[in-house]
DNA sequence: GCCAACGTTGGC
DNA sequence: GCCAACGTTGGC
């Protein structure tokens, strides 16, 4: 059993939206990154539990959980040419692509913004916390899926205790750079 | 909006 | 196979 974490920009699929989905269920498609699909590919299985993190949000946050309930295999969405993810390369035949089926866990009872994760001791090697770390599908340790977890069941830590952040913010919402991505890659 | 960090592309 | 140019990601 292997622990995961999934990337996915609320405004395209966010895990409201995934509680909302018949059986609480999705594929997780779109994802276009070698590493990534690899992951996807040959090591996700049936039973693997997933983080499920809302990326480029506000807060940027780790929101709940989730299941792995189908192991991977090709993203017929590559096949759509009309859709934001085909990939004239990407055949039946011959895929290049692959995807999972995810089934909601939990939404935590509260968000865990990632300043408030890059304060934690426990999560100092977490490949979230990188610098430069992009993937939309990373490895998770057990050790760092525990802490998570149990840290989404606490109080929020007092104002002073999250990490800082600038002073002021410009708001993100609405600000597309590019075709709208449905979950990264 | 900015820009660091990374992946991909393509000329050579 | 190198590597510069370019595109994308995503936190800030």
């Amino acid at each position: 059993m292997n622990y995961w974490l999934l990337k996915s920009e609320p405004d395209c699929f966010s895990i409201a939206d995934l509680a909302a989905a018949p059986k609480q269920t999705t594929y997780w498609d779109g994802v276009r990154n070698y590493q990534a699909r690899n992951m996807l590919r040959d090591q996700m299985q049936p039973g693997d539990l997933v983080l499920y993190y809302h990326s480029s949000a506000e807060p940027p946050a780790v929101v709940g959980t989730a299941k792995v309930v189908k192991a991977g295999y090709p993203d017929h969405t590559a096949q759509d040419p009309k859709g934001d993810h085909y990939d004239p390369k990407h055949t039946a035949m011959s895929p290049i692509w692959y995807m999972v089926d995810i089934q909601l866990g939990e939404i935590f009872p509260r968000e865990l913004p990632i300043g408030e994760l890059r304060g934690v001791p426990a999560l100092k090697e977490m490949e979230l916390l990188k610098t430069g770390s992009r993937l939309s599908v990373q490895p998770v340790r057990k050790s760092e899926y525990e802490a998570i977890l149990k840290l989404a069941k606490q109080p929020a830590p007092a104002e002073s205790a999250t990490a800082k952040k600038p002073a002021k913010r410009k708001a993100v919402a609405g600000a597309t750079k590019g075709a709208p991505r449905k979950r990264g890659g």
